[in-house]
RNA sequence: GCCGAAGUGGCGGAAUUGGCAGACGCACUUGACUCAAAAUCAAGCGGUUUAACCACCGUGCCGGUUCGAGUCCGGCCUUCGGCACCA
């Protein structure tokens, strides 16, 4: 028998599948679907831990559904906009689209070195004109369909990136790419009006019971909805009303001061003929200017300035001041604040320090609040108003109904729900990016370009210097244009898109990959999606996962596909850490997958990451654990080859009834194992334990090598299910093993399935306890019953010497288990 | 501060419905094979105690429910992750 040699096996078979077009799949409205997708990769130069565990969990997948007799779509791609090409265009001088494309072709090696069952006919790659013209076409759907603006707003720039950013691409106040501090900018950017899908987005995290419920909770909070009432205070001496929002209703009566955003519209007007207009402004500029963390740290210094303006509270009608803040955000409600210290810590610490007046106006039950022996508000959602008038007395819960209404009734106020999610972001000042397809002409404003026109192009003859600003606005040759509306002189949009756009929909595009007329075609997508089990990094929890939902919703809308949801059921993987921490360049604990499957093969490498741990936790990468796989990989080998002749000899059916004791032993562990894993993989995806059953099986099985005259039916049996049970995690070794055992290739059988009669024990070891502790174990028939179970334990002489002498209070028999005896 | 997850041998982990804690693997120890080593095969391997059996202790801590708790309930502690002036 030759040894376990992987190289030469994972080589010949990773041909021969490709020569086969193993993978290929084609729609077939007969036969039941399966998509497995896992996110696709940014094509950074190498395949890292992190994504052999992605894939090999996938991949896994995959080939247990074909098995299992799914029409499997399981397809890969590239995610190939974004900056690190645009930097090495800059630090290296070479050209984005050479640098993307040669890390593309070298990631793509790796991915088929690790024989992943990918149709690669289906391939999409982002930065391609091909894809891109789908995503601009797209990007038009949005503008005709009023999901697409550009406004001027204070947005979030990084300097080091030379762009704006989205809202979820800010992480404590950094840069999510480069992490250096972002700060705010006024400018005129482009916007999906995400906002629009805001209740739907939350509402529907119902339909996703497949999905983990912390990633579930991430885009709840995120998404951040709030009921509440927005009303309007009159500033007589401006004619102006100031609209507020606040989920208190109930603490109106509370006001002593008006907060005004640093940024809200009406500072300029109350700056006008204002003998405090320089103060407020440079209060204003002052504010503008400090950091995102600064501002939006929770325990940084409130600060803000009386405008000499007051306004009036429409509910008790007494006059209260107005006050620019820095701690009012004026992207959310309405930018300004009614002031209430006593029931809003904020508030009090504002009040506080600049001695302005408080009223409580909530006691909570049973007991009796303050001023004077406050030291912070009381911000519980509990007790009955007082100092409120009319209100006096009511519950809180009740009063905040009660108010709103009389708020509606009076015509000063309404009902209001609020969104802390901001639409999205999506003009990226760079080059390596989508184009956004409009022109701007001097005379019909913004227009889209026509469809026949895209895609708009990325333009080659373009400089990159560090700190420049975008290469796009540079080049003159794209910039100018004519307007298709009236022919006259215009010039292009010069911003790309955020590339999560590209990302937001490539799982369509798989469905119909090379279709040049649609970017999909509806009966293809609406068969193949949505996606039946996505797998990635918990990364994406709000940001790709977010957008694709909305992405899914607007295309229903548009009538392209007819589902709600893009991803059925959702995994997220742990990280792969080494030495207590995740694997980095700076921290030099980085094992590349490269060299494993060098050194042990692809097979041992996706066995080790797939047994190591559990895939929705972190995984701790040890040497010695790659080497304990790959020793069972050639266990395997080893155990299975010698039988080759038995087994091709041997018929598949034979007598059960004339195996021995021990036959029949195997023959049960088999079939308890095919029933585990078969569990394992679908219902629980824990394939450490689905491993740890093949490595028992294993074990039972080795004895028989030894043994003379086994029956060669319960042989062949044993052999071939355990080849077939191992083919989804290790698929090369699987395939040559097959190629002495069996017909074809092991990738194409059917899944074995399990005989419950089989699994049947004859005879159960059942645990006999005195007061909960095992005292004593003794072999009975199965399923014996309870009082025989009793009878024959109360016989054992290790349990009369604890019953001797003592008083047997109950009896507790579970057949099969265990027999209880309570003494006093 | 709010929300969430986790805490089990020397290590990764298992125990799926309240029923034998530690499956499987790693590391380690011993034996076989070998001139020797590696590989392989066989056996052992939570702690205290013991020649051995036995016994006692043991799933972050304190308490509770139960015949029986890693698992359920109440109260803490620690670690990690997310959100964080959202009115």
């Amino acid at each position: 028998m030759e040894k376990y040699a992987p190289h030469e096996i994972e080589k010949k078979w990773q041909q021969k599948w490709a020569e086969e077009d193993a993978c290929r799949t084609e729609m077939d409205p007969k036969k039941e679907k399966y998509y497995v997708l896992e996110m696709f990769p940014y094509p950074s130069g190498n395949l890292h831990m992190g994504h052999v565990r992605n894939y090999s969990i996938g991949d896994v997948l995959a080939r247990y559904k074909r098995m299992a007799g799914y029409n499997v779509i399981h397809p890969m791609g590239f995610d190939a906009f974004g900056m690190p090409a645009e930097n090495a265009a800059i630090s290296h001088g070479v050209r984005p689209a050479d640098w993307t494309y040669s890390n593309i072709e070298n990631m793509t090696r790796q991915q088929k070195e690790m024989g992943l069952s990918y149709d690669w006919d289906r391939e999409v790659e982002t930065c391609r004109p091909d894809y891109y013209r789908w995503t601009q076409w797209l990007f038009e759907l949005f503008y005709k369909r009023g999901l697409a603006y550009k406004k001027e707003a204070s947005v979030n720039w990084c300097d080091t990136c030379g762009t704006v950013l989205a809202n979820e691409q800010v992480i404590e106040g950094r840069c999510w790419r480069c992490d250096s501090e972002v700060h705010k900018k006024q400018l005129s950017q482009w916007f999906l009006k995400i906002t629009d899908y805001a209740d739907e987005l939350l509402k529907d995290l119902a339909l996703l019971p497949g999905w983990p419920e912390r990633v579930k909770i991430m885009q709840d909070n995120w998404i951040g909805r709030s009921e509440g009432l927005e009303f309007s205070l009159d500033v007589p001496a401006l004619g102006e009303k100031i609209p507020v929002y606040t989920t208190r209703p109930d603490t109106a009566f509370g006001v002593t001061f008006l907060a005004l955003a640093a940024e809200h519209p009406l500072v300029a007007k109350i700056c006008e003929n204002n003998p405090k207009a320089d103060e407020i402004k440079a209060f204003c500029e002052k504010a503008r200017n400090q950091s995102e963390m600064e501002r939006t740290s929770s325990e940084s210094e409130k600060e803000g300035i009386f405008t000499g303006l007051s306004c009036v509270n429409p509910f008790n009608g007494k006059e209260v001041q107005i006050w620019v803040t820095n701690y009012v955000l004026a992207e959310y409600g309405t930018g300004a604040v009614m002031g209430v210290p006593a029931s809003d810590q904020r508030d009090w610490m504002f009040a506080t320090k600049y001695g302005i007046p408080k009223i409580l106006t909530i006691q909570p039950p049973g007991r009796t609040l303050s001023l004077d022996e406050m030291t912070e508000a009381y911000v519980e959602k509990e007790g009955s108003l007082i100092n409120s008038g009319r209100f006096d007395g009511m519950e809180m819960h009740d009063a905040i109904k009660a108010i709103i209404d009389e708020a509606e009734a009076k015509g000063f106020g309404k009902r209001r729900v609020n969104y802390r999610l901001r639409d999205w972001l999506i003009s990226r000042q760079r080059y390596w990016g989508a184009p956004i397809p409009i022109i701007h002409c001097e005379k019909c404003g913004p227009v889209l370009v026509p469809e026949e026109d895209l895609p708009v192009k990325l333009p080659e003859n373009v400089k990159f210097e560090q700190g420049a600003v975008s290469p796009l606005a540079q080049c003159e040759d794209f910039v100018r244009c004519t307007c298709p509306k009236c022919g006259g002189p215009a010039h292009r949009e010069t911003d790309t898109m955020d590339t999560f756009i590209c990302s937001s929909w490539y799982y369509l595009r798989y469905t119909d990959a090379h279709n040049d007329q649609a970017p999909f075609d509806k009966d293809k997508a609406n068969y193949w999606a949505p996606v039946d089990q996505y797998i990635g990094g918990i990364e994406h929890a709000i940001l790709h996962l977010l957008y694709s939902r909305f992405f899914t919703k607007v295309l229903r809308d548009a009538g392209l596909v007819n589902f709600d949801e893009p991803f059925t059921n959702l995994l997220t993987q742990g990280m792969v850490i080494k030495d207590g921490g995740k694997m980095s360049k700076s921290k030099g604990n980085v094992v590349s997958p490269e060299e494993i499957i060098a050194k042990y093969g692809a097979d041992t490498a996706r066995l080790f990451i797939l047994f190591a741990a559990p895939p929705e936790r972190d995984l701790e990468w040890s040497d010695q654990g790659v080497e304990g796989a790959f020793r069972f990989l050639a266990r395997v080998w080893r155990i299975v080859l010698p039988f080759a002749e038995i087994v091709k000899a041997a018929a598949d059916h034979y007598d059960v009834s004339a195996l021995t004791k021990e036959e029949k032993e195997l023959r049960r562990i088999l079939h308890v194992t095919i029933a585990k894993v078969t569990e394992d993989i679908e219902q629980r995806f824990t394939f450490n334990t689905a491993i740890s059953a093949v490595m028992e099986l294993v074990n039972a099985f080795y004895p028989f090598q030894d043994k003379e005259g086994v029956n060669p039916g319960l042989v062949r049996e044993v052999v071939l299910s355990l080849v077939k049970l191992l083919a989804p995690f290790a698929p090369h070794i699987t395939e040559e093993l097959w190629s002495h055992v069996g017909e074809g290739s092991v990738h194409a059988q059917p899944w074995p399935g399990y005989d419950e009669a089989a699994m049947a024990q004859d005879e159960v070891e059942i645990v006999l306890q005195i007061n909960g502790k095992v005292r004593d174990r003794i072999t009975v028939p199965a399923g014996l019953d309870k009082q025989a179970a009793e009878k024959a334990a109360l016989g054992q002489p290790r349990v009369q010497q604890y019953t001797d002498g003592k008083t047997i209070v109950k009896v507790i028999a579970v057949p099969d288990k265990l027999v209880n005896i309570v003494v006093k």
